[in-house]
RNA sequence: GUGGAAGUAGCUCAGCUGGUUAGAGCAUUAGAUUGUGGUUCUAAGGGUCGGGGGUUCGAAUCCCCUCUUCCACCCCA
């Protein structure tokens, strides 16, 4: 009986893998430039270490199990909460800040779509414990590095950022009550994402002044902070927040990076738990989901049982952003080798077949990559498979090497080869 | 969870309003090529036409169900 793979799932054969490959090692050299450390945890947890934080709607997009001790368990859906977990475990112990980076792969049960599926990777990013907006700073910077390393431009990609504290203080001027805010700002997320009646719409049924509704319009679409003060008054907390985010831009622009940022009041994130900065990072061009998105939440750790302690992070999936490395030309199909040889043995004569198995061997030992053919047909033959195998070099074994112990050497990118002796084949 | 489109060789697809043994290109393997690769030429293998049921003398083609994929919603940790 054919099984078939499971809806929303990917079959990694060596071409995708070597584009995975490409996307994380890619994540993983930024991490380390950047300073962060590598750290992963169990592929599932218990399933109420995912109820903590949010209700029912999000425990139905679980892949849940019951192991045979009668435990609910979850598969992660995501590594916020591990991290959270992990640190709150050791959390006397570690340096600070804590700069941790992981990719982790994640399996959400949502109904698959354009750069969506069950089962993904996204690089995570977190820094714990640092409050100043040079954290803030960092982790843009950082997703910033990495997109920038592949190729991609100002043109190609901006970080939209804004800040929740802000947010909320304007809001506040405007007379909407502090408990209104957590309704609000799914709402406010969606601006960008739905047609503009039925935004207006949504905002009406949670606020009855139509004044207040045309001046949150407007704030969303500002993107020099300059502005607010001639639509809102500002006050104190806005006032600081304000302050922060110039500190940041500042950064910002002193990292280098200033022309891929924007501020966008419109950035709010839909989920609760951010509390200041919130960015996210879009193709500039296209239509595309968020490339990646974080910001700074204060209460995650204090939610696992934790000391209050700040911190900032970032997620980035792979699915959209192979999708945009393919838009732009980055990533194009059968570019990425999947194999690769610094040495290849071709054999003239058949006789020396053992031969080339005994010298394959000491260059691997050696600890060059190697091969030699199964096989001793025509040596054009070995020559296409050696080029099929992308080796740099290929060792040609025949008559040379019968009468004088001498092997051919051939350069493949250039053609050229050279007769030397054995011994002095330097490895 | 809702709506729309599509599934034919490993991949991209053709196959007319139902009519012999379902085709092409690419890929794979073999040969041209028993001492020189990425090009070329020749040949071969590879299909229960996504699966199940129905209509019919006859179904890849028409109808129903189901699975999967893509797109738009919902949601987005």
């Amino acid at each position: 009986m054919k099984i078939s793979s499971v809806k929303g799932t990917r079959d990694f054969y060596p071409p995708q893998m070597a584009v995975r490959n490409f996307i994380a090692d890619g994540w993983k050299a930024a991490s380390r430039r950047c300073g962060f450390e590598e750290f992963d945890g169990p592929i599932f947890e218990y399933l109420q270490m995912y109820q903590i934080k949010s209700g029912d709607e999000i425990v139905e997009q679980l892949f849940h199990l019951t192991d045979r001790g009668g435990r609910d368990l979850a598969i992660r859906p995501e590594i916020t909460p591990t991290l959270a977990r992990m640190v709150n475990e050791q959390i006397n112990a570690l340096p600070r800040p804590i700069k941790w980076f992981s990719i982790p792969r994640l399996c959400r049960a949502e109904r698959p779509q354009k750069g969506r599926l069950r089962e993904f990777f996204q690089w995570n990013i977190d820094i714990i414990g640092e409050e100043s907006t040079l954290a803030d700073a960092e982790v843009i910077f950082c997703s910033i590095d990495y997109l920038r390393s592949t190729g991609l431009t100002p043109k190609d990609v901006v970080a939209k950022i804004s800040s929740r504290k802000l947010l909320a203080a304007l809001l506040k001027n405007l007379g909407l009550a502090e408990d209104k805010l957590s309704v609000l700002y799914p709402i406010l997320d969606k601006k960008a994402k739905i047609p503009a009646e039925a935004f207006t719409e949504m905002l009406g049924k949670e606020i009855s002044d139509s004044n207040v509704i045309h001046t949150i319009m407007k704030l969303m679409d500002l993107h020099n902070a300059d502005d607010i003060a001639g639509l809102v008054n500002l006050n104190e907390d806005a006032k600081t927040a304000l302050a922060q985010l110039q500190d940041l831009f500042k950064t910002l622009n002193a990292m280098g990076i200033g022309e891929y940022c924007r501020f966008d009041m419109s950035i709010v994130r839909g989920l609760a738990y951010y509390t200041g900065m919130v960015f996210e990072v879009h193709d500039a061009v296209g239509d595309l989901r968020a490339v990646c998105g974080g910001g700074r939440y204060d209460n995650l750790l204090k939610d696992f049982g934790g000391p209050a302690m700040t911190a900032v992070g970032m997620g980035m999936g792979d699915c959209v952003l192979e999708i945009l490395l393919r838009e732009r030309g980055i990533l194009k199909n059968d570019t990425l080798a999947t194999k690769t040889l610094d040495y290849f043995i071709a054999v003239a004569d058949p006789t020396l077949a053992d031969k080339a198995v005994e010298l394959a061997a000491k260059i691997r030992q050696a600890g060059f990559s190697c091969e030699f053919p199964y096989k001793t047909g025509a040596l054009g033959k070995q020559l296409k498979q050696a080029s099929g195998y992308n080796a740099r070099k290929t060792i040609i074994l025949g008559q040379e090497y019968i009468q004088d112990r001498q092997i051919i050497i051939k350069d493949m990118t250039t053609g050229q080869q050279q007769v030397i002796a054995e011994q002095s084949l330097s490895l």
